[in-house]
RNA sequence: GCGAAUGUAGCUCAGUUGGUUAGAGCGCCGGUUUGUGGUACCGGAGGUCGCGGGUUCGGAUCCCGUCAUUCGCCCCA
């Protein structure tokens, strides 16, 4: 008998439930609401492109086209390629879908990439983004947008032991002189170089600067500046930059070895770094930056279009998700609906729609005796647990059951939704979860139970809802 | 592409210098309690010890290979 072996997940991608996953979705949700504050528009996009819409914004001989893409070939022989970020594709559409009417385009967006790589702590083959973009503004004051969007973005997750290092990486004509400087400066010593910034000399000679090789920070230390290197211009536009950030309150610290490998970045180059020995580094191992972005005023025109400024950042999930922590499950009580007996179980179908409709949350188990939905309903936290038998069909009043705390009361079946959201309120506000206008107006007050039912004796002369504030 | 560590029950792991029937905690199922959970007690199911080969009277344990996972390097749009 041959066994059938179970196909194993593809490597470096992930399976999440649980925790991992509610911290996910907090994430994505937190995102789309402040995006939503900055009047970000959403933006969904394919997740695959033709491989030049990749290969000619990122450049053909860099180790990412040649190694790192997911691409393949489809059944026309064109090949395509797996997203390995948002920003190509977001120029591609820019360019082909008439964007340029919205300009200045300010746009987000979420979703899978893919990249072809070695997995490890932090780092997946298919993982996933936030992004923000603005196209078609040149201005310092989009790039402080920007980085505004995404500074509150991470102090709305409660991320706070992270900073912007923040750069400029010139203009054009400033960044090649740079460049040039810095090649001429690390030449003269190549030999004591690390062998991996002797290699980066000849391929990327900026990244040298990010070295964490002890030979290297020597050197690295009284490298040319590109402060010495930038334009009346450029320096204009950085200094707008950072005294526009100061305005907004957002808090940077200057990273001049802080540089982006690929060609079209011009002006701000920024990551949002976790604080040296902060809980946010230690979670995240060896993977440290949660944001980065920049500048690309050059990309446009390496996709064939007109010459477009454009500012961007995009912050991986995962990461993220991993710093906000546990504690984002379950955060509104609900209710376990429990029938017994064939005949409970339409009732309680009714119930349940009723009590959902009040915007409860609510659910019930399949199967099983009562003892067992009983055990089913605290291993899901419920709140509290609506027993409907034989003898609450029969009289017309639910078993509602206190889950913490084990009291129990007879209320009406008809008025079941109502009486719940009191009680759901009074259990939000007595555990000290986030304020309800409800729970509010029930402050310093409680709510009475008797054998005869439900009685909530302030509901006469308090207001449900309270308007003045 | 390179380096290191780890693969034993659904999960987290123990398993001594190679020795008889491979264990624990949690979880799961059942019982003490036929309409009452969370605590307690009792019982039960569940394992080709990643896979293949070798050494040996005998391998979860030692050797080789292989696959996978994890952490790091390179790279990082």
């Amino acid at each position: 008998m041959a066994k059938i072996e179970t196909p194993r997940p593809i490597r470096g991608t992930q399976d999440i439930i649980g925790p991992d996953a509610e911290a996910f979705a907090h994430v994505v949700e937190t995102f789309e609401r402040v995006r939503k504050l900055y009047r970000f528009r959403r933006i969904e996009m394919p997740v695959f492109e033709r491989t030049e819409v990749f290969a000619r914004s990122i450049g053909e001989t860099t180790d990412i086209v040649s190694k790192e893409m997911y691409s393949f070939e489809d059944r026309g022989g064109e090949s395509l390629t797996l997203r390995p970020e948002f920003t190509a594709g977001i120029a591609r559409a820019y360019l082909t879908d008439g964007w340029q009417q919205y300009a200045p385009l300010k746009v987000a967006t979420h979703g899978p990439l893919f990249r072809y790589e070695r997995p490890q702590k932090g780092r997946y083959r298919q993982f996933h983004q936030i992004d923000a973009e603005i196209i078609g503004a040149a201005e310092p004051q989009a790039d402080v947008e920007l980085l505004a969007l995404g500074d509150q973005v991470l102090k709305e997750l409660g991320i706070a032991d992270v900073t912007i290092h923040l750069n400029t990486l010139g203009d054009a004509a400033s960044r090649d002189a740079w460049r040039a400087a810095l090649l001429d400066h690390f030449r003269a010593v190549k030999g004591d170089l690390s062998e991996e910034s002797q290699e980066r000399l000849e391929k990327n000679p900026l990244r040298i600067l990010d070295s964490k090789d002890a030979r290297d920070k020597v050197y690295v230390a009284d490298a040319p500046k590109i402060d010495d290197f930038l334009s009346d211009e450029a320096g204009r536009f950085f200094a707008d930059v950072t005294s526009g950030l100061d305005a907004a309150g957002v808090k940077w610290v200057r990273a001049p070895g802080l540089v982006r490998g690929l060609d079209y970045y011009r002006h701000t180059a920024f990551e949002f770094i976790p604080d040296e020995g902060s809980a946010s580094a230690n979670a995240l191992g060896s993977q440290s930056t949660v944001l980065g972005g920049g500048r690309y005023d050059g990309l446009m025109d390496s996709l064939g279009g007109a010459p477009t400024p454009a500012v961007g950042w995009a912050a991986g999930i995962e990461r993220l998700a991993m710093l906000v922590g546990e504690g984002h499950a379950d955060l509104q009580p609900h209710v376990a609906v429990i029938p017994v007996g064939e005949d409970a179980l339409t009732v309680a179908q009714s119930v349940l729609a009723e009590i959902r409709s009040y915007g409860i949350e609510a659910e019930t188990s399949f199967r099983g005796n009562l003892k067992k939905r009983m055990q089913r309903a605290n291993a899901s936290g419920a709140a509290f647990a609506v027993i409907l038998g034989s003898d609450e069909l029969a009289s017309g009043l639910a078993t509602v059951r206190n889950l913490s705390n084990g009291e129990e009361y007879k209320t009406p079946i008809r008025t079941l939704d109502v009486d719940l959201h009191t009680l759901v309120a009074v259990h939000k506000f007595n555990r000290g979860s986030q304020p309800d206008p409800l729970a509010d107006a029930l402050e310093g007050t409680q709510v009475k139970m008797t054998k005869d039912g439900l009685v909530i004796s302030l509901l006469g002369n308090a207001p449900l809802h309270s308007d003045d504030q």
